[in-house]
DNA sequence: ATTTGTGCAAATCGTTTGCATCTGA
DNA sequence: TCAGATGCAAACGATTTGCACAAAT
């Protein structure tokens, strides 16, 4: 078992398992809330948009502003539910793998999969004076082999 | 000597040398894109935004299009004169440093730093089927330490 | 003369914001 | 009740584009 399946299942998603889910992070379950919830944690990990998370909850019927979207993706990353991955220039992504751990960057679909394996530093940089380091991001950019 | 050393006046930046370097690279040596090119190569390693080349190019009494810097930015990567490095949602820089290495981004600054040891993975991963590898890119957030 | 580059202004894209209205505890 | 959340539309910032004009070969 390796850093990625951390979570599989350790909360579930029921609604009332997303409604003390959030409660627990100090996030009142309102409707919204508690939909985009299940929709980002029902399946495994993901790596998901503000846009494509909107279609999701219309495709649910669960019309949610933009706004909205935006204003929960960043209330969970702040809330440590999801973990914010900008590697590429326009979008921003959000990770519902929040263990550490990198990704490859599929060029041309702009597309992210979570490296399987922990992959690490052979050393440390020490940072500069007067700095202190918040986050090591390793991203294996990839294209598709023109077969 | 690090990587970081690679090109210290390897090539010099007279008019008539940045003019004989966009003509080896197959870019046309135009006013602006010799005006630009001294800006960005006259110093040591950089890492600029389209922006700041701008005020420097009016700083320097070389007026320049917008369009054109991002024009010129685009066209010196393709070139290989210039590296880009996405590591900010917002803004693109381009590192005038096209040898092997990574940056600590300072948060709050938005500040490019060149690591100045040579870092590497413990392992390189293995990218999907049908995939190839482009670039590993190692991003260290760091934040200035409240003192 | 022909090709290529430049500048301007408008357009685009993802994201944020202001603010009136609604909702959950 | 009333702090906090939502939706809308307008605002935003970085980047791109269309197209007439200018410059390089």
């Amino acid at each position: 078992m390796t850093a990625l399946h951390h979570h599989s299942h350790s909360h579930g998603h029921t609604p009332e398992q997303i409604t003390r889910r959030l409660r627990r992070a100090g996030l009142r379950p309102t409707r919204q809330r508690v939909a985009l919830a299940g929709l980002l944690f029902k399946r495994g990990d993901r790596h998901i948009s503000a846009e494509i998370l909107q279609e999701e909850a219309q495709a649910m019927r669960v019309p949610v502003s933009l706004a909205t979207i935006y204003n929960t993706l960043h209330q969970f990353t702040e809330a440590g539910l999801l973990r914010e991955v900008a590697v590429d220039g326009a979008r921003t992504y959000f990770d519902t793998n929040v263990s550490d751990h990198h990704h490859f960057f599929v060029e041309g679909d702009n597309e992210l999969i979570d490296i399987p394996d922990a992959v690490g530093l052979t050393e440390v940089p020490t940072p500069p004076e007067g700095m202190e380091i918040t986050a090591v991001e390793v991203v294996v950019r990839v294209r598709r082999t023109d077969a």
